[in-house]
RNA sequence: GCCGACGUAGCUCAGUGGUAGAGCAGCCGCUUCGUAAGCGGCAGGCCCGGGGUUCAAGUCCCCGCGUCGGCUCCA
């Protein structure tokens, strides 16, 4: 999308200039909340003030109107240059801004900017002036630390969007709504998938019989591919010693991330934060030989970590989940392959669930961990991105507290980023674990691991296909398939034959007994999302035929029963 | 965890100091119906929990719990 307007500033420009204006405004109705600072964000701007009380959702309304007087009367947006302690002196009263003014390197310009009667110490890029901002809409209010930190005072953040024309402020209200409209925890309780319990506690998912079979079809789709490339299932206990996550380093590392230790007969135990540690065990429980290796063992592998309530989100943040995990061992020459194969069944994997725009990142370790082998590490990762030609960025220092790794977003049906699978080269559990095999030389040597889960945890890839899909999922991973639904109760009988016909043949099939019209039943059935209505009245209990309503599809059609189920059928294979 | 908003029937919500309501969903009956809501009836409530103010609290105050929006975007 095109920042600049044919006549005026860009859309950060704008919501910059925005910011000044919401801090104008304040200023004007609450004098005694200092500005601190207000830049422009991703759809629009916010504005941090410290002040008493927090401003209520009516002080917002006042705030707006006041702004949309200070844009109509289209002030000037002029700058001027100050020394830093001209600039100190000016905001005496505001330690805020004396601490960004003094934050400033010497040689570079202290700059303030000026609408009307108000003026802010700022870097710049606004847009001319004030009358340029089309629309604006106050969004929220929050609370936020200043400068982002939860030692320092709480300011209270103003979030507000802008745009050139109203025009396009109803578009991205517009957008707005269509995201709520298929926030996974709205469509979870109306396609009725899955439940957070609050006697249960926050961040931990029931998923309901709907939920569960798109969940088995996910773990099945994951299955046949990990069997196809060689991996080898294990299962590893929820609960262990907390010795383990001594050794594996996790109790140092991420002990804040783990559940406290359970104490039984005087010996403490841990709820498992991730799957590795067991999956070493396996592996180092006999001697290996080079000609076994790699060894990749998979498991569906349920994790607890500590999250802190504020953070919950449905599906997406959670306290519980199960990871699409597994370990490879390999020798550093078989590195590279091993990433390429697993990279390439990452993408088989997103483009079956209908992802098709992917972005990839390269994680190295923050530069206190980093060792030698980080650099073999990058190289393979880089080389395996190489090698199928994908465009990466780099985020130095996200990598696992073990080593580097590639991490893979995906755009979903609304254009909104998420991360999903990510794949990481190891080098130092199998030193802190002494895990070795014995080379062709007759000498034990280390092995290299590979961590990977490609969908990630199953609750947060199931939450963002339900919203990827706005929960009318395609045929083969949709709960229910088809509803055969008779016209009246004469042809209950003929129904529910279909029904059991096509349950014969492995499809997910109900019938509709329910005593309403067949208006009312397809209603019901389209809120539900079921990709197809079978209606069968006399005529197609005579004939033998189902009237085929399908999703999303206009037109109506009456084919046989063998028809339909082999039209099904070929939309299954192809995950139509 | 911190700031704010919210918490009333399975769901969505009204009720703002004086006898707890509606729509949808559910159940029962009538209707037997041709592609997005047929009609009638019934049932359904620790108004999140605890304390306080008051003759009287779903409503006001305090303390918890939970949900939601933020707390990464840097003059």
């Amino acid at each position: 999308m095109p920042d600049a307007h044919s006549n005026g500033a860009s859309l950060p420009a704008l919501r910059h200039t925005a910011a000044h204006v919401l801090a104008y405004a304040v200023q004007e109705l609450f004098p005694d909340a200092k500005p601190t600072i207000g830049p422009a964000i991703e759809n629009g701007f916010y504005y941090d003030f410290d002040r008493g009380e927090p401003f209520t959702p009516d002080d917002l309304v006042r705030l707006e109107e006041r702004m949309r007087k200070i844009i109509a009367a289209d002030y000037e947006m002029t700058g001027q240059t100050v020394t830093r302690d001209e600039a100190i002196a000016r905001f005496a009263g505001n330690p805020y801004k004396v601490e960004l003014a003094e934050a400033i390197p010497d040689g570079e310009p202290v700059t303030l900017y000026t609408i009307g009667d108000f003026t802010d110490l700022c870097r710049g890029g606004h847009a001319d002036r004030t009358g340029e901002i089309g629309a604006v809409k106050l969004t929220s209010v929050a609370g936020a630390y200043w400068r982002g930190d939860e030692h320092n005072p709480m300011l209270q953040r103003i979030y507000g969007t802008a745009w050139h024309t109203p025009a396009e402020l109803d578009g991205y209200l517009t957008q707005i709504e269509e995201a709520q409209k298929r926030d996974h925890r709205k469509l979870g309780v109306e396609l009725d998938l899955f439940s957070i319990e609050e006697d249960a506690g926050g961040g931990l998912v029931f998923w309901h019989p709907k939920g569960a079979i798109v969940r088995g079809l996910i773990e099945e789709f994951i299955r046949t591919g990990l069997r196809e490339r060689g991996y080898l299932p294990v299962v590893t206990p929820h609960v262990v010693s907390e010795k383990l996550y001594e050794i594996s380093g996790h109790l140092e590392n991420y002990a804040h991330g783990m559940f406290g230790a359970l104490e039984v007969e005087e010996q403490r135990f841990r709820l498992k934060p991730m799957n590795c540690p067991g999956h070493i065990l396996i592996y180092r429980g006999q001697p290996h030989s080079y000609r076994e290796l790699p060894i990749r063992y998979s498991e569906f592998g349920t994790v607890y970590r500590f999250e802190r309530s504020g953070v919950l989100h449905g599906l997406t943040r959670v306290r519980g989940f199960t990871q699409d995990d597994a370990h490879i061992f390999c020798t550093p020459e078989q590195l590279q392959g091993e990433f390429e194969q697993t990279l390439d069944e990452a993408l088989r994997l997103m483009k079956a669930f209908g992802f098709s725009d992917f972005e990839y990142f390269l994680s190295t370790r923050e530069e206190a961990l980093r060792a030698d082998t980080d650099a073999i590490a990058e190289d393979a990762i880089r080389r395996a991105l190489e090698r199928y030609e994908l465009p990466y960025q780099l985020d130095e220092g996200g990598g696992a507290f073990y080593g580097p790794k590639l991490d893979i977003n995906v755009r979903d049906a609304i254009g909104r980023k998420w991360q999903l699978g990510t794949v990481q080269v190891d080098f130092n559990l199998p030193e802190r674990f002494e895990l070795k095999y014995r080379g062709a030389d007759g000498l034990d040597h280390r092995p290299v691991m590979i961590h990977r889960a490609l969908a990630g945890s199953l609750e947060r890839f199931f939450g963002i296909l339900i919203e990827h899909y706005g929960g009318a999922f395609p045929a083969w991973l949709a709960p229910v398939q088809a509803v055969v639904t008779p016209i009246s109760e004469n042809q209950v009988g003929y129904a529910r034959e279909v029904a059991a016909r096509l349950s014969g043949m492995g499809f997910r099939v109900s019938v509709d007994e329910s005593n309403e019209k067949l208006g009312y039943k397809i209603r019901h059935w389209k809120t539900q999302k079921v990709p197809y209505i079978l209606v069968v009245g006399k005529q197609e209990a005579a004939d033998n035929t189902v009237n085929v309503n399908e999703r999303s599809v206009e037109e109506k059609r009456t084919i046989s029963v063998s028809e339909f189920a082999e039209e099904l059928k070929r939309k299954v294979d192809t995950r139509g």
